[in-house]
DNA sequence: GTCTATAGAAAGATAGAC
DNA sequence: GTCTATCTTTCTATAGAC
C-alpha cells in the first residue's frame, strides 16, 4: 500500500505548489479553493481529503513558497547566489512584477495581519529563517555583525519591495528600489 | 437649500471617518458596506447616495485617513511633533497594535496591490505626501538631503511597522522596531 | 436621502456515489 | 481519493416605498 500513500503525498504536494503560486500572487481572499484545485488539475470536493480548511492550506503554502526558494538562498549551497546577487534580484523591478518569483514575506505582509495564529506562526517562522540566511551571508562577508543591522537589512529588502509594489508609479517604484539597494551597498 | 447640501456633506464625511477607521483596521475584504454604514449610524441602502462603489469608498478613505493625521505631521504646524517624536511613535508597539492611530501606508501596503487604479493612485498620492513631509523635516534638521536617503527613511518606517505587524512574536516585533529606530537615529 | 427588501453571485464546507 | 451536487452564508448592488 506504500504506493498509495506516495500518490496521496504527491497530490498534496501538487496542491501546495498551486496554492503557493496563487496565494503569493493574489493574497488570501482572492484565491478560492476552487481556483487552487483547478490549477492542480482536481476539483473542489477532493480538497478536504488533504486539508482541514483554507486557512490551514494558506499556512502550509507560505512555508512551501519559502522552501521552494530557500534552498537557492542557502549560503551552504554552492549554487546559491552571493548576497549581492540576492539583494540585486530581490529589489528588482522583475521581482516587483512577480512573474517568476514572489517572496511571501513581502507579497503577503499586511495580508497576514488579518489571519489566525496558525498562519501568523508560519509567516513568523519564515521570517526567522530569512534572518538566519542573512546572518550567515553577512558573517561570511563581514565577520560578526550586529543583530540590529541584520534586521535593518531585512526590513529594507522586504519593506522596500512591499511598498514599491503598492505604488502605481513605475518611476517612483524604481527609484525606491534603487534607494534601498544603495543603503545595503553603503554598509 | 444650502443647509441640505451641508447635511449631505456632513453625512458623507461621517461615512468616510467610519470607513477610514474600519478599513485601516481590517483591510478591504473584511469590511462590508454594511459595517461602515452601521458604524456611521445609517443602513446599507443609503450608501449609494454618496458613493458609486466600495472601491471608490476605499480610495477616498485612504486619503481621509492620511489627512486626519497629516495635519499633525505637517512641520509648518507649530503643534506638530518633532521628527524624533514622530519616528518614535511611528515605530512603537502602540502604533503596531493600532488602537488609536493606523498609518494606511503601513497597515494596507500589500492590500493595495490587489485593488484597481483608483485605489492605487490614492495610496501613491499619500506616499508622495509622506515623502514631502519627511523631506521638510529632514531639511529643517540637516540642511539639504539626498533623495535616496529620504526614501530609505520612509521604507524603514513603513516597512518596519508593516513587517512587525505580521509577526506573531511580540519580542521579535519589538526588537525589529527598535532596530529600525536605531538606523534612523544613527544618520 | 434614507429606509426595508431582495436580487444575484461567489465561496467555504459537507454528503454521498463510485 | 475524487467526483458531482448541494447547503449555507456572506456580500455588493439595486428597487421601490416614504
Amino acid at each position: 500500500m506504500a504506493w498509495k500513500e506516495q500518490h496521496k503525498h504527491n497530490t498534496r504536494q501538487k496542491i501546495l505548489r498551486s496554492a503557493a503560486k496563487l496565494f503569493t500572487k493574489q493574497g488570501f481572499d482572492y484565491v478560492g479553493i476552487n481556483d487552487v484545485m483547478k490549477d492542480a488539475g482536481l476539483t473542489r470536493g477532493a480538497f478536504y481529503a488533504h486539508f482541514n480548511s483554507k486557512s490551514e492550506l494558506y499556512a502550509e503554502a507560505i512555508i512551501a513558497a519559502a522552501i521552494q526558494t530557500g534552498d537557492q538562498l542557502n549560503p551552504d549551497n554552492p549554487k546559491a547566489p552571493s548576497l549581492d546577487q540576492l539583494v540585486q534580484f530581490y529589489l528588482s523591478m522583475e521581482h516587483r512584477q512577480g512573474k517568476h518569483f514572489r517572496c511571501p514575506l513581502a507579497f503577503l505582509a499586511t495580508d497576514i495581519t488579518q489571519r489566525d495564529d496558525q498562519v501568523r506562526d508560519a509567516y513568523t517562522s519564515v521570517f526567522k529563517g530569512f534572518l538566519k540566511h542573512l546572518t550567515a551571508h553577512l558573517q561570511r562577508r563581514n565577520g560578526d555583525i550586529d543583530r540590529a543591522r541584520i534586521m535593518q537589512v531585512a526590513v529594507m529588502m522586504i519593506g522596500g519591495l512591499a511598498v514599491s509594489r503598492a505604488l502605481n508609479d513605475d518611476e517612483l517604484a524604481k527609484n525606491l528600489l534603487t534607494s534601498c539597494h544603495k543603503n545595503l551597498l553603503d554598509h
